[in-house]
DNA sequence: GTATGGATTGTC
DNA sequence: ACAATCCATACT
């Protein structure tokens, strides 16, 4: 069994969480069977001082509440009217900060991912919808059973939660964030973390 | 009560 | 390039 991260982890800078959260694992057990993805993509939303987070100014409403809460819990969001975005809650409580969890490499449960996503057996699929499983925030979310029932979910316990990864090395990316245009000068802050080279990145 | 638009995705 | 789709938020 690999270690599961505590409040530890995430009770950091959110820069800093951010990175640290590649190559790390998402568990979710399910009454279905568990699913396990691997992170190979992040982005850091600080309130403070980034006119592209929801909680920008500290602005405290029902949505974002979660956000200013203790670091280790899910802030779990609907956009557009059908997808739903995952975040972790990092930093101090009454910090608002988190990060925003772009893409994931699929582990173990993918005949699971396969049918909440196309509801499809893995084998049926075909080769862009294995491509397309994982590859963006709104992707993951409905591969992996993440919805709006697990915002504020205490990821230091339960059966949602993260995990160290794997020794394998890779070499992380940083760039600008995606679909942010709307932020001014938040939208050249250099706070989005990658795996180079790892196929299962949103876009490069 | 009404209006606006989005930390996306799939299709055209 | 654009529609889908609905909730949170801001404003009257």
């Amino acid at each position: 069994m690999k270690y599961k991260l505590d409040r530890s982890f995430y009770h950091r800078s959110t820069l800093e969480v951010a990175r640290q959260l590649l190559g790390r694992e998402i568990v979710h057990e399910t009454a279905s069977g568990m699913m396990r993805g691997r992170i190979v993509e992040a982005e850091a939303y600080i309130g403070a001082i980034d006119k592209a987070a929801h909680c920008y100014q500290n602005k405290r409403t029902p949505r974002t509440e979660v956000m200013f809460g203790p670091p280790g819990h899910a802030y779990v969001y609907l956009i557009y009217g059908m997808y739903h975005c995952f975040n972790i809650v990092t930093q101090a409580e009454g910090e608002a900060a988190a990060v925003l969890i772009r893409a994931v490499e699929p582990i173990e449960g993918m005949t699971l991912m396969a049918n909440n996503r196309y509801g499809k057996s893995i084998g049926d699929l075909t080769k862009a919808q294995v491509k397309n499983l994982t590859n963006g925030p709104g992707k993951l979310c409905a591969a992996m059973g993440i919805d709006k029932g697990l915002n504020g979910a205490d990821l230091c316990s339960g059966s949602f939660y993260l995990t160290e990864g794997n020794d394998e090395p890779f070499e992380m990316i940083i760039s600008k964030r995606i679909n942010i245009d709307y932020a001014e000068e938040a939208i050249d802050f250099p706070w989005r973390f990658y795996i180079k080279d790892n196929p299962h990145v949103s876009r490069t």
